[in-house]
DNA sequence: GGTGTCTGCCCC
DNA sequence: ATTCTGC
DNA sequence: GCAGAATGGGCAGACACC
């Protein structure tokens, strides 16, 4: 198959708003691909690769465009091959070689492919539509159930491998991850209890999440994003060797403690994973069996006891209350509610789990912010943070860019844009005077930033026209904060 | 060897 | 990670 | 309700360059 052709429809896709429609032109591409290069279609229009990794990205891309050929001549399988070659290229001279077989690539396309290969490896496809809509696309071409499609690639950890063979053979593998189930996030019990009726109430845990397979003494031990974790977390490895358990898929969160058995801080964490620790909260597979269709009551029950974070089930409001306390009392960053009835949702947010986590906000002032991209072109998005400094000036805190409507968004640029005082690049430097509430999940140390401190998770509430830049927060507060471990 | 830059279906 | 938006 | 888009900070590992 040509790259034109796949470029073409991705061209279409983007410029089409309905999803049916999308749909429907992806599925007629697929029907056009042989059996060897259905996959291929498959993933690039997903906005993925074979390879997933190749050790390119946006610098090593910028500079491979220079000739652009007339004629369409590259096909899909050739593009394949290329990106294969970058991802084996490896040791000294590897970067140069990557560049040259990049460049080489780049050279035989033409303007719109080499436009297309730029979204696809930076992993900014832009066009409406990726795995979720191509699973549809696929059952659409080979005329299925689109449930039965996304069943069978939950199982199979890849579309492309459900586009040919038969779907009703993909059940759960030792040693195939699942993608985990996900969580939606709730401003507190109540809310999760509202949703669920009586629930499951677990600490959630500040560390990584973890999916292990267990067959006799062969572990391993994968991400959130199903990349093979096993040598970097050998402590996880060694408790999961001594469960007494034959074959079993574990799902779970792995956390550093201290002596005193308090978790800790996310960045030191990841710093020390070598000496994390596991904690499993549900089960995915036990001798044989999947349980992926087991209520949630059922699956803990089978988990090893002494492995699993604190938990209460309960449909009251006020012990809801007092476990979230204590959990945030002993460090955590919060809990987790999950329904009983729940099945093991793989890959999606929609299920019956919810996140409970607390907030921080402080009044900080905008000392500049970025032109955005893609479908904030034209406005100024990315906001940079400071905290009053008591002896004259601002001090960073670090960006964001959440929390804004377009409406906000709109307002914000005409505002800051009445107030600036000098352009760097993409920066548009403005007078600090506008105040906006900031909420966040945590503080941590930061390298770059002049306070040595930075936001984690940071988002706009509202802006503060009640407030002046001197009533802003300053950055002694945020040490203290810091101090009290936020 | 020391330092800087880039990359990561990164981890959150 | 969080949030907003179109479907 | 789902899926996609737009973007954050920090860290380790790999390589380039001096």
């Amino acid at each position: 198959m040509l790259l034109s052709s796949l470029v073409s429809t991705s061209s279409q896709v983007a410029a089409t708003s309905g999803r049916l429609a999308k749909i429907t032109l992806l599925a007629d591409l697929l029907k056009q691909a042989g059996p060897d290069e259905i996959a291929l279609a498959i993933a690039y229009l997903s906005g993925t690769i074979r390879q997933s990794k190749i050790g390119v990205g946006w610098a090593t891309l910028n500079k491979a465009k220079s000739y652009v050929a007339t004629t369409p001549r590259l096909t899909i399988q050739e593009v394949d091959a290329t990106l294969e070659k970058i991802a084996m290229t490896a040791g000294k001279g590897s970067a140069t070689e990557k560049q040259r077989l990049l460049s080489d690539l780049f050279s035989r396309a033409t303007a719109e492919e080499q436009d297309f290969l730029f979204r696809l490896l930076t992993g900014e496809l832009r066009q409406g539509a990726l795995e979720g809509i191509m699973v549809e696309a696929v059952a659409k071409a080979r005329d299925l159930p689109a449930s039965e499609v996304r069943r069978a690639t939950m199982l199979a950890g890849n579309l492309g491998a459900v586009a040919s063979g038969d779907v009703a053979s993909f059940k759960v593998e030792l040693f195939r991850p699942i993608k985990p189930m996900l969580a939606k996030t709730a401003t507190d019990v109540d809310e999760a209890l509202a949703e669920l009726g009586p629930a499951s109430f677990e600490y959630k845990l500040d560390g990584i999440r973890i999916q292990v397979h267990k067959r006799g003494a062969e572990v391993r031990v994968y991400s959130r994003t199903l990349n093979d974790i096993t040598g970097e977390v050998p402590q996880v490895v060694a408790s999961v060797k001594g469960l007494k358990v034959g074959e079993v898929i574990l799902d779970g969160e792995a956390i550093v403690l201290s002596a005193d058995g308090r978790p800790l801080r996310f960045q030191e964490t990841m710093k020390g994973l070598g000496s994390a620790v596991p904690f499993f909260f549900d089960i995915l597979y036990s001798d044989g069996a999947s349980l992926l269709d087991q209520p949630y009551s059922a699956r803990t029950k089978l988990l090893p006891e002494a492995h699993r974070p604190p938990h209460i089930v309960t449909a009251d409001a006020n012990a809801a209350r007092s476990f979230f306390d204590a959990a945030i009392a002993a460090g955590q960053e919060g809990l987790m509610a999950k329904g009983l009835e729940s099945k093991y949702d793989a890959g999606r947010r929609g299920g019956a789990w919810f996140k409970i986590k607390k907030a921080n906000t402080l009044d900080l002032v905008v000392l500049a912010a970025e032109w955005g991209h893609g479908r904030r072109h034209g406005r100024l998005s990315n906001l940079h943070l400071g905290a009053r400094d008591p002896n004259g000036g601002f001090v960073m805190l670090g960006k964001t860019f959440k929390g804004l409507s377009d409406e906000l968004l709109e307002w914000q640029t005409q505002q800051l844009l009445e107030k600036e005082v000098k352009r760097e690049g993409h920066i548009v430097y403005v007078r600090p005077e506008l105040v906006v509430e900031i909420a966040f999940n945590g503080l941590q140390d930061s390298p770059h930033y002049p306070g040595g401190l930075a936001l984690r998770f940071a988002r706009v509430i509202r802006y503060r026209d009640d407030k002046k830049p001197e009533d802003a927060d300053t950055i002694e507060t945020v040490r203290k904060l810091h101090g009290t471990g936020a």
